[in-house]
DNA sequence: ACGTTAGTATTAAAGCTTTAGTATATCGGA
DNA sequence: TCCGATATACTAAAGCTTTAATACTAACGT
């Protein structure tokens, strides 16, 4: 297993890739934000692939892409990233950051906390 | 205020000054893991006070420099941004990934819950 | 005063991602 | 069959960070 961090035009691909499950060039394309030369979503495209994050099949002489890796491990694996760069590991400290930033509701703290909760009860007490 | 995203150099040395509050080139080569010729750590350092990171003052001959922005602004920007573009917003969804990934000891776990309950009482009900 | 040392300034090479132009191949319609 | 449209392959320029060599400057000891 490689190192799993995608760059940003690299990661919005993906999302796209993600998002569709299957998908062209020109999918990708017409469904990105950012405006690209053809070209250049192919080149990512093969970049991707040479990377081992999508594959493709052939119909006709069209390439398909489909994702090899799942959007939650590449978000996992950015995530821990960033929590050892940033937070030197501890969840605690970038939570905390978390709150401080944001705007976060009422309800979705609530539903935070439910999280934690749950997560508690199912591992964090064996 | 500009971006206030670091690259990988640029946040290892800006992760030195923040802690030693002073430094001079010597202080953070002779701190960083990394090993680094003296005017790698030079111009890095230079490229950060352009930035509007850092500042320095002059002692005889030598530079010391020291933070503009403190650690705790950028990992909220740079957490921030990772927010956006891994997961387009959602605390939730973020602090899902992180129970998800992490073996998170039970005392961590309280720890966190405590942090948004507080959290809650002062700001989420209001 | 002078040379050695220890700083900073300048410049640029190396390595990377992003972006796209050009070349080439092939499908499909007239 | 031939032409235009559309697809990928190849190549490389542009823009960025990292890294460090070289040039320059000033302090300090003798």
């Amino acid at each position: 297993m490689q190192s799993q961090k995608l760059h940003r035009l690299e990661l919005e691909v993906m999302k796209v890739v993600w998002r569709l499950g299957r998908a062209t060039v020109n999918d990708v394309r017409d469904t990105l934000k950012q405006p690209l030369a053809y070209t250049s979503v192919a080149t990512t495209l093969s970049h991707l692939e040479k990377k081992g994050f999508l594959t493709h099949d052939v119909d006709g002489r069209t390439y398909v892409y489909r994702p090899l890796i799942q959007e939650n491990e590449v978000s996992q694996s950015m995530l821990g990233d960033l929590l050892e760069r940033l937070f030197d590991g501890s969840v605690e400290r970038l939570v905390n950051t978390l709150l401080e930033t944001r705007e976060i509701s009422p309800e979705e703290l609530e539903r935070l906390r439910e999280s934690i909760v749950t997560y508690r009860q199912e591992n964090g007490d064996g």
